[in-house]
RNA sequence: GCUGCUGUAGCUCAGUGGUAGAGCGCGUCAUUGGUAAUGACGAGGUCGGGAGUUCAAUUCUCCCUAGCAGCACCA
């Protein structure tokens, strides 16, 4: 006799074994056909599997996470399957569920094609319609190796060998294909349906090792339903229309070329959200107490030995001979053998360390809030390269906090507070943080590090804040915090983060004198709010779409004309606006209206004034917002107060 | 860095083994038009760079380079 217990208490009796189905079906003819699979004591298992002890149980049906996830993974089998109907030389390897859909990775002499890819769906649509029942089998071990191997499919066998001792040795089958998984799955396979959709073909290494062979990945998205799948392909859309790459060529902001990879040149138009971004952050730091430095660019290399950054982290530094160029024509660049290099700071970190050392600091001195917009380089591969999210030249907003061990919690929870609110003006509300904690290869003693993890986590729970454990994701000389928003269209971005470092002040001996009249280390916080500069205006951008808001945007407004007869007037509108410090501009081309409204609106310009001859008789003027139908019609006095009063940044507001 | 794809006018993109085209933009002229494209004419290209095959290469092959997607890495 087993007694199942249900998710509201009930309790069911069996004789002595049972399965999902079963029990739903014993609930309800209704219930048993919607039933996927089932949750026993928290892990998800087969509707079919049998069940011999007393459990709790919760049947898993289409509306559900898991239920997502079983479909993903099911069809990623199906691609697999019909992959090896078309290609019967491809191996398989894995292929797992993942945020939004699923992907699998093929062994194969010849990458797949965009064509490749119409075909195999076709198939894994048949395959589907089959309706063929996953059925799940435990093989041996050694015989499953052996016959995983005589059939070619050495990636499978190499997965066997390496499964812990005591786990089974399970395959699924669907008709006549079946592959090595731990399951569990769908019924079977028409209970995938239809909402799924093959997007594209990438290489990927095998067990995600650069030093492994290159397999071939084919990535897939699947839904419950149509709804879901079209939604999803919607926001990839408006992915795509709010590119920054995109819309910083449209807007005027910035661009890129070959001769500087990885640096951005700003133009007149992005360097203007640039630097009100800056004036915000540098307000918002003075008012939480910071000093504001700035550091050397190039340092010597023996500088960065005894950081630590020559031998941690010389492959992303950009390195340079001090040594003085040959400026003949012929020969080589440089006539003699350098015998000192200089290094380009990669990070602000060490630099800020030397201004701390100057002169004997007292405990009474900490916390010393030390911030820079420090302008750093660091030679990232190529293929890491993506517009200006991801550069080689980027300036931080970085500051470190000298504390004492007893100031980190108090440190810690005003940084959280101010870094909060300074993403609530910028537009972003919804902010997951994560604790990454000690990794296996680090420094310092484990009660440093208790102590130092703990104190973090008491900081944020102070805040106020859930936060999620990343375990040993931290750096090696500390625990740190990530703190990831969410933008408009629910995508996630890691922007802020706080580390805890005991290792660096100690490797450039940095010291304070404590009460005791003894020399103290002290620890160093790195803090960052927004990132760096660049990644987070390309956040910026594609959260807005372009339309910033107004104290940001690079053009808050445009004057412009119906017909040349008002231009004196346009004009006196206009420059009051900029003697106001507000960013316009005057548009009296000698065009139709129509076309100057339109041009301005595709430019996503917010008010656009509009004066013709009724405005200047009346000494007026007619504005029309972005994205409403309705103009205002105000007067010259009205019209300067009312934009002064919209382009107010965060910091005039409060 | 690895795998695959791509590089033609300022932008978006056609096209071809016989040295190139469209739309938008730009310039000139006409037009003075009340809230999402006025018309006409015109100027723009060593077809990413180098080598090879060929009578002939922007087109075919190879190498390099940059971009794109993914992997690895990461702010």
């Amino acid at each position: 006799m087993i007694v199942i217990t249900l998710p509201d208490g009930k309790k069911m009796e069996f004789s002595n074994s049972t399965t999902g189905l079963e029990i739903a079906k014993t609930i309800s003819s209704s219930l048993a056909k919607a039933a996927l699979a089932i949750i026993k004591n928290d892990s998800l298992i087969d509707l079919s599997a049998k069940i011999t002890e007393n459990a709790s149980v919760n049947i898993i049906t289409r509306d559900s996470d898991e239920a997502l996830e079983l479909i993903r993974h099911d069809t990623a089998h199906v691609m697999a399957e019909a992959v090896q109907e078309l290609f019967p030389d491809a191996q398989v390897t894995i292929g797992p569920s993942i945020e939004n859909g699923f992907y699998y990775d093929f062994a194969r002499e010849i990458p797949f094609s965009t064509e490749d890819l119409t075909a195999i769906e076709k198939k894994m649509r048949q395959i589907i319609e089959r309706n063929e029942p996953f059925i799940r089998e435990v093989w041996d071990r050694e015989t499953a190796i052996k016959h995983f191997s005589d059939k070619g499919e050495k990636y499978k066998a190499e997965i066997i060998y390496d499964l812990p001792a005591n786990e089974d040795v399970t395959v699924y089958k669907q008709g006549d294909w079946y592959d090595l998984c731990r399951g569990p799955h769908l019924p079977s396979t028409k209970h995938i349906g239809t909402a799924f959709k093959l997007m594209k073909v990438a290489g990927a290494y095998w067990r995600g090792d650069s030093k492994n062979a290159m397999l071939h990945r084919i990535y897939g998205t699947a839904w419950r339903n149509d709804k879901e799948l079209k939604a999803y392909l919607t926001m990839l859309d408006e992915a795509e229309k709010r590119d920054h790459r995109k819309l910083g060529r449209e807007m005027d902001l910035f661009h890129l070329q070959e001769e500087a990879q990885g640096s951005v040149f700003w133009h007149d138009k992005g360097y203007t959200i640039w630097l009100e971004l800056e004036k915000y952050i540098r307000c918002r730091l003075q008012d939480a107490g910071y000093q504001e430095v700035k550091t050397p660019q190039l340092l010597d290399s023996k500088f960065w030995e005894q950081s630590g950054h020559w031998s941690k982290f010389r492959e992303n530094m950009f390195v340079v001979p001090d040594v003085v160029p040959n400026i003949e024509d012929d020969g080589s660049i440089f006539n003699e053998e350098p015998k000192n290099y200089m290094a380009i700071k990669p990070m602000n970190c060490p630099a800020h360390v030397q201004i701390f050392k100057q002169g004997i600091k007292s405990y009474r001195d900490l916390p010393i809030r030390m911030a820079e917009f420090g302008c750093c380089h660091r030679n990232e591969p190529h293929g890491a390269l993506h517009g200006i999210m991801r550069v080689r030249q980027m300036t931080q907003d970085d500051a470190h906090i000298f504390v004492r061990e007893d100031q980190i919690l108090e440190e810690t929870l005003s940084f959280c507070h101010l870094l909060l609110s300074v993403y609530k003006d910028l537009g972003f509300e919804d902010v997951a943080v994560k604790l990454s904690t000690r990794p296996d290869v680090r420094a310092g003693e484990d009660e440093t590090w208790n102590k130092a993890e703990d104190a973090l986590g008491q900081a944020l729970e102070k805040a106020g804040l859930t936060f999620s454990i990343n375990p040993g994701e931290g750096a090696f000389y500390g625990p740190k915090i990530e703190f990831v928003l969410k933008d408009a269209i629910g995508r996630d971005w890691q922007c802020g983060t706080l580390q805890l470092d005991f290792v660096l002040p100690e490797r450039l001996d940095a010291n304070y004198i404590g009460e005791d009249g003894q020399k103290h280390r002290p620890v160093m916080l790195h803090r960052a709010i927004l990132g760096s500069m660049e990644r987070f205006i390309g956040i910026l951008i594609e959260n807005y779409a372009g339309k910033f808001p107004l104290w940001l945007a690079p053009v808050q407004a445009v004057v412009t004309t119906i017909t040349g007869e008002t231009d004196d007037y346009a004009e006196e509108v206009y420059d009051t606006l900029k003697s106001k410090g507000m960013r316009v501009e005057l548009d009296l081309r000698n065009e139709k209206i129509n076309r100057k409204i339109r041009e301005h609106s595709l430019a996503k310009v917010q008010h656009i004034i509009v004066v013709g001859a009724r405005e200047k008789d009346e000494r007026k003027t007619a504005i029309r917002t972005l994205g409403q139908k309705e103009q205002k019609f105000l007067s010259f006095d009205e019209t300067i107060e009312f934009l002064h009063n919209e382009t107010r940044s965060p910091l005039e507001k409060t």
